[in-house]
DNA sequence: GGCCGACTGGACAGCGCTGTCTATCATCGG
DNA sequence: CCGATGATAGACAGCGCTGTCCAGTCGGCC
């Protein structure tokens, strides 16, 4: 009995493999696998080899195939919230690049705060065999979400959470450190009459950056001459609360000279209410965000504010949780990384002019 | 000889594979493949029993394999220009989603639109073995980045080009269309006195935004009493030019009642601008945008603005692409997709008031 | 009754890569 | 000079899935 002919090959293959690799520069599939993921035990002659032929060939692995044969290729999740955030832009590039160069693939889940939009989402994620999930700003609040992420016992990596739990991965700025250094710069310029627009009650991170606000006004109250006491008004990160805790701010006798908000919506929406005011943003005001997100570059005067990496932090999360997942278990220690932040120095914030600002 | 001993398997696999699913129901993993791909010539009972396996194993395919054995999994590049575009936050959550329907990679690369950085960033994409591009704005209108691609010989999608070459596949919303429906809006609201902002004479949807400006006014010509010219400012799309653009026309007299400018940033420049000047938007003018960003509805008062289905247009374009590469090449008949726009009314634009409004 | 065609479902052989084990040297201390 | 040791490279067996071919089964029709 014969062998039965060849089967007709399904579609010729144009990519060069491993293994044409390997016959090029003579030697087995085996030594180029190693050359390309950097084993040692390979020599230097034969090393230089491969890679030449590497480069002769135009080789680059196929992902399915290293994904499959090294039990690689997990699904993470994204789940997002208020897709209005201007984190997410940045955030999903980072994400991804990260994603990309650890070979998991990304999964983008949208989902509200309450208790029945999380737990479809998170079945949804589960029904896309997803291994674990990242939480970026504002859900990584949010217990409903967080709740029914546990129940799921998937591992969690929260981003830019103020104050994260104990119990989760976490990457995050230091809120409270940023406020501080920010407040300092504003006391810096020779600015006394500072006032303060808090941020979300709901968001830890508010609270956080409320705390450096006064830290630095306590540290400069020893050093000089009193100081009146900061006023404060309460937003919600939102342009419309900003307007309105800016109205009340600058109604006041005398009015701040400087405003620092929770946020850079906040921030933006201070620059229009002192426009409209007829004051000039920074020589009679100065204001500053948080966040560096778009719209503080793209009014004007452009916002001095402070910058998240935030690209640098989700590609943080998703090697975190790769480490977490792949291994064993037992290592998911929970960890907290701090990443560094930067104060973005641009137009709004200006040394208070001599004169008091006029006001109407 | 005796048979070498069964070695170690490597790690014990949790995940419940087609073999597993496949004996649970008493057939062939081909059968649940089969069932599982929406294959027909399954009897619906044979196909029942194995949906209930799956469902009772909680059995989901393994990416990896499928695409290795099925030879998707191909990886498409994503070239990004200015990351200050609204757009990519939209844009990146639909072509992630579409991505991961469509069981592909998708790969970033950032670039400016030079010669030299688009020579780099199509070498790295090259390099990264990937077979198509999307190329959201505004790097679809760059002629260096495009020559390197076709270059490269790479199939490309461009995204919301006003005027796409013919040569491309591209997905598009209709400007003049969109443009010539917000006009008709603002006669319908009985403005008279309109004026427009251009965009950046480098994008050609610029252009075909103010013809259809100009092609709305022309037909209201014919049916009313004489109107006004209308005025006309060159912006650039910044928040800056929109300022000076404001600025000009509102300095007229009479002015404008209603502005049209070319984008949300000029758009929100303008309202600005009139708040500077003491005008209330929109009681005493109407300002409307285009591309409904963040910012539209992040100010106040929101903007009444054209919508463009972002992250739809990126899934289609992601479709479009994987359609061309897995096709047999030939079947690339450069396709043109012009996807539906919508007018959102918000709060910016509104009637005029019968009296002039004042004038500084 | 035999044959045809439409349906159904299984066997088989990989997809391209890597983990594990083994074979082969060169080196070295005793 | 020999066994021990370490460095180097190959053989082999899949990873989980799907495309192709093939073998039944069944109803209908000459």
């Amino acid at each position: 009995m014969s062998k039965p002919a060849r089967r007709a090959r399904r579609r010729p293959r144009a990519d060069v493999t491993i293994k044409d690799v390997a016959r090029h520069a003579g030697v087995s599939p085996m030594t180029v696998s190693r050359v390309v993921n950097g084993s040692k035990y390979v020599s230097s002659t034969t090393r230089n080899a491969v890679q030449r032929a590497v480069r002769e060939l135009g080789y680059s692995p196929n992902l399915a195939a290293r994904n499959l044969a090294s039990e690689r290729g997990e699904r993470l999740g994204l789940l997002y919230g208020n897709p209005s955030s201007a984190y997410l832009s940045e955030f999903l590039v980072g994400a991804l690049e990260s994603a990309t160069r650890l070979g998991v693939q990304l999964v983008l889940e949208k989902c509200e705060p309450t208790p029945v939009a999380s737990r479809r989402a998170v079945r949804r994620l589960l029904s896309g065999a997803v291994v674990g999930v990242v939480l970026p700003p504002p859900l990584c609040e949010s217990s409903a979400v967080r709740t029914e992420l546990s129940a799921a016992r998937l591992p969690v990596v929260t981003v830019a959470a103020g104050r994260p739990p104990a119990d989760t991965m976490c990457v995050r700025i230091d809120d409270y450190s940023a406020a501080l250094e920010m407040t300092r710069y504003l006391i810096s310029l020779g600015h006394e009459r500072l006032a303060f627009i808090k941020g979300h009650p709901n968001q830890s991170a508010s609270e956080e950056r409320w705390l450096g606000f006064t830290a630095a006004l306590q540290e400069a109250a020893g050093t000089r001459r009193a100081r009146p006491a900061p006023r404060m008004e309460q937003g919600f990160f939102s342009f419309r609360s900003g307007l309105d805790a800016a109205r009340k701010l600058l109604a006041t006798d005398p009015a701040p000279t400087a405003i620092f908000a929770s946020n850079d919506d906040m921030a933006a929406a201070v620059i229009a209410e002192a426009h409209r005011r007829g004051l000039d943003v920074p020589r009679d005001l100065t204001v500053v965000g948080f966040d560096d997100t778009l719209i503080a570059s793209t009014i004007w005067p452009e916002l001095t504010t402070i910058q998240q990496p935030i690209a640098r932090m989700a590609a943080e999360a998703i090697e975190m949780l790769v480490t977490a997942v792949r291994g064993n278990r037992r290592s998911t220690e929970r960890q907290h990384k701090l990443i560094p932040h930067a104060l973005i120095s641009r137009q709004s914030a200006a040394a208070p002019t001599a004169g008091a600002p006029p006001h109407p």
